[in-house]
DNA sequence: ATCCAGGCTCCTG
DNA sequence: CAGGAGCATGGA
């Protein structure tokens, strides 16, 4: 069985709690790309073109902080490449303890911290996949935008049967590129949100639009080139700088959780105005977007 | 039917 | 640049 899997042992700074990763990852049922199996995160990628199915579980020895990554299915040569998409998707090596120095004077987020130690900002493989997500999510409520996700995988994603279970992959650009818009619409998208994936998809394909190299300029000329798509605002763009490629000052400041979140922790619960948002923004500066993540992560039953 | 949901666009002051 | 009116598309 999976005895003779290939794997390799990763580390985190610390602190690291795998566990919090997989409740990320567990949000939501359904959830198909991000697999979970009890204590272990399950996820098959694309390495070089070929299937690789990895899990990943808390690292054995629990005084070293990292994780294990196996590849239960796949070429034994693309495990460091896995092991690599993993640790960044993880955000194994994000500095927290610089994080927390930096707001050691605030009380509330020194709270938040608290709460939720050793979670770390868990990226997407791709930016691609990143606004992808960001722009089926756009303004409708999460449980119908986890369906869509669903769908769209189901449609385009590759996928592998491994020990009676089936892994699906995010759909790779190329495939959604030769997406039929009308169909895309069907499935509950709507006509705009559609041909706004499969133009996206297409410039990606053709090598029109890189979005992996956006994390190598300037923060604002990125944005200003997402936003220059049409169907993509201000709010899609910076989670696509945060989630899709690890930029921790990209902030979608209008996001309705973001404001629940921080309405429970600075407005006596009433959704922080936007005005708010930007002025705790400016306390957090470059880490804005790392402490939204931890707001995401800190639902309402956890306030304090 | 009505209001809401991890917005976007266009139009005003 | 801030604030507001439509707009789209299902859910509860």
């Amino acid at each position: 069985m999976t005895e003779t899997a290939p794997r390799v042992e990763v580390a985190s700074r610390t602190p690291f709690d795998f566990r919090l990763a997989l409740r990320y990852f567990r949000r939501r049922l359904g959830e198909l790309v991000d697999a979970t199996d009890g204590d272990a995160y399950r996820r098959l990628l694309l390495i070089d073109g070929s299937h690789a199915l990895v899990q990943v579980r808390a690292a054995d020895e629990p005084r070293v902080p990292g994780v294990s990554v196996e590849l239960l299915a796949g070429d034994a040569a693309s495990l460091p490449a896995a092991a690599g998409a993993i640790l960044h998707a993880l955000g194994l090596d994000d500095d927290l303890d610089q994080m927390h120095s930096a707001f050691r004077n605030d009380a509330v987020l020194t709270s938040l911290f608290r709460r939720l130690r050793g979670l770390r900002l868990v990226k997407t493989q791709s930016a691609f996949e990143a606004l992808v997500w960001a722009i089926i999510g756009q303004q409708i409520n999460l449980t119908f935008a986890f369906r869509l996700k669903s769908a769209l995988v189901q449609s385009f994603g590759e996928s592998l049967l491994f020990e009676g279970q089936t892994y699906w992959a995010f759909p790779q650009p190329e495939r959604l590129a030769g997406a039929d818009e009308a169909s895309l619409a069907v499935t509950g998208l709507g006509r705009r949100k559609a041909a706004t994936l499969v133009s996206i998809a297409r410039a990606v394909a053709k090598g029109q639009l890189d979005l992996e190299a956006l994390a190598t300029i300037d923060r604002g000329e990125a944005v200003a080139r997402l936003i220059a798509i049409p169907g993509v605002g201000p709010w899609t763009a910076h989670y696509t700088l945060l989630r899709g490629l690890g930029d921790f000052g990209a902030f979608p400041a209008s996001d309705l959780g973001l404001r629940m979140a921080a309405g429970r922790l600075y407005c006596a619960g009433e959704p922080a105005s936007l005005s708010r948002m930007r002025q705790l923004a400016e306390e957090w500066d470059d880490w804005r977007g790392y402490v939204a993540f931890y707001l995401w992560n800190s639902p309402a039953e956890n306030a304090t």
